[in-house]
DNA sequence: GTTATATTTCGCCACATGACGAAATGAAAG
DNA sequence: CTTTCATTTCGTCATGTGGCGAAATATAAC
């Protein structure tokens, strides 16, 4: 692919350069969530948070998958393009001790306890389609 | 340092996110440029390519030096921040074989050479200051 | 001192971006 | 089928960003 390097740089870039985003990306270090938990603790509107996942899902930098109503996004899996990869990981060990990351992982904490309560946190693997 | 490591690390991200400052750091890859070097080179105004250069700096992408009425700018120098030198290699290794890397190295070359014809392109050194 | 050159600062404009709410989409539940 | 819920798309708005030229700074050359 000789096209556009710079092209697949800048779309790496330009999804880290958001608050919100890098938020989202450090959160999902745990493991996939559907939508509405990333609702939960970042506290924007859905229509918001469902644009940053498509920016970054649009980068490499996040997969998708649904299972019914839901979306779950995680981190790029196994193969992920070369240069996503150490993105994610540096972006990890500059934040490794940030405040608002640390914070963010104790309200998905939370979250995911009181979701569990409700209606278990199992996730049951039918009816499972990539987008 | 407890605080800001989001916001370093943001200062960083958006640093990257532009073509004309990730064209400015692929070029100062072989070493120290003036500004007048780099204008050539991207072909904005100078008071554009400043502005660039001013933001790279106060990520810390960049150290500056002045010497006379010239301003060199280059990669910060041995003990970086931890987080800068990762993320300065991340970008090198994306864009290794980008067109418009390579293009830039090739007019880099052809501004230097004239530049050299005209009035010797060795740099001496009194008068340094930081900045 | 005056002029010339390199760089930066400032004000302005066009455009990109992030936020929201409302409406549309899609799938499960009644 | 209708309702309900999760998500996405769309329209709108406020703000941020990148570009330029003109003016201000600073230093070398005359």
């Amino acid at each position: 692919m000789g096209t556009g390097a710079m092209r697949t740089t800048l779309k790496i870039t330009k999804a880290l350069a958001d608050r919100q985003r890098v938020r989202i990306l450090m959160m999902l270090r745990s493991g996939e969530l559907c939508v509405c938990r990333i609702v939960a603790v970042l506290g924007l509107a859905p229509s918001t948070v469902s644009k940053h996942l498509s920016l970054l899902s649009d980068a490499g930098l996040l997969d998708c998958r649904k299972d019914g109503r839901w979306a779950y996004y995680r981190l790029p899996r196994g193969e992920a393009r070369k240069t996503v990869k150490p993105a994610l990981k540096w972006l990890a060990a500059c934040l490794a001790e940030d405040e608002t990351a640390l914070r963010d992982t104790r309200r998905l904490a939370d979250v995911l306890a009181k979701a569990g309560e409700s209606k278990g946190a199992g996730i049951d693997q039918r009816a499972i389609k990539e987008c």
